[in-house]
DNA sequence: ATTATAAGACACCTTTCGGTGTCGTGTCAA
DNA sequence: TTGACACGACACCGAAAGGTGTCTTATAAT
């Protein structure tokens, strides 16, 4: 219901560093008008416009229209997803596992 | 040290199906030979190949040469980036926050 | 010694990506 | 009511992505 409706791979949104900091300039403010997003960034609107509707795709950003503006807030739930898929390989991360690594990453040079 | 030396964002190499595949297959065995693992997938080894070099230079995977056949393990730890950049945001998906954003998404449709 | 296998290295092709600029329209301000 | 602003919707472009096929070389197997 409402999840996984999506047409675009959470993965895939997440893959563009201008659209990292899009997710993370939305983190930090309640609603922020494309002009004002924009003003953040050296490229031109339309191409961050263009993010923020893979991102609208992904589901992580929901956009009102408020007089002439268009004003996009976060909606990190279906970062979770990540976080699902994270969790089954956190295990091959210990320290332990980290430092044996290493030891062979070296070894094989 | 030895990390983040690397010439490929982590975030780009995950964002393939096809690459996370081949992570998830590296996971559940020592160490796999790429014509064992083009076997698995439809298109050809070169392809497959070129998805494996990707997943190197983000750091995700290494290799060694055993004979004729080139073996391919998995090295997790650079995920442990993107679990540090989910982390921030896992405030905003806690089941009271999911629950009025949806209420949000309907009330705007 | 000969043949089959595994894979690197290319050249090549089509589609997608990430950006641009422009035009038209609704909205707010003077 | 006239002008400035915010934006959607295109058309367009170069570069990168994700595939293919072929050629060559090293290694194994017969």
């Amino acid at each position: 219901m409402s999840v996984n409706n999506h047409l675009r791979d959470v993965f895939d949104a997440i893959a563009d560093p201008t659209r990292r900091r899009l997710i993370r300039l939305l983190a930090e403010a309640e609603e922020i008008p494309l002009h004002e997003l924009t003003a953040q960034f050296q490229m031109g609107r339309t191409a961050v416009s263009k993010h923020l509707t893979i991102l609208k795709e992904a589901g992580l950003v929901l956009d009102r229209k408020v007089g002439r503006e268009t004003r996009f807030r976060l909606n990190a739930s279906p970062l979770r997803e990540i976080q699902d898929w994270l969790a089954f390989y956190s295990k091959f991360w210990s320290t332990n596992m980290l430092r044996l690594n290493q030891l062979l990453e070296e070894e094989e040079e």
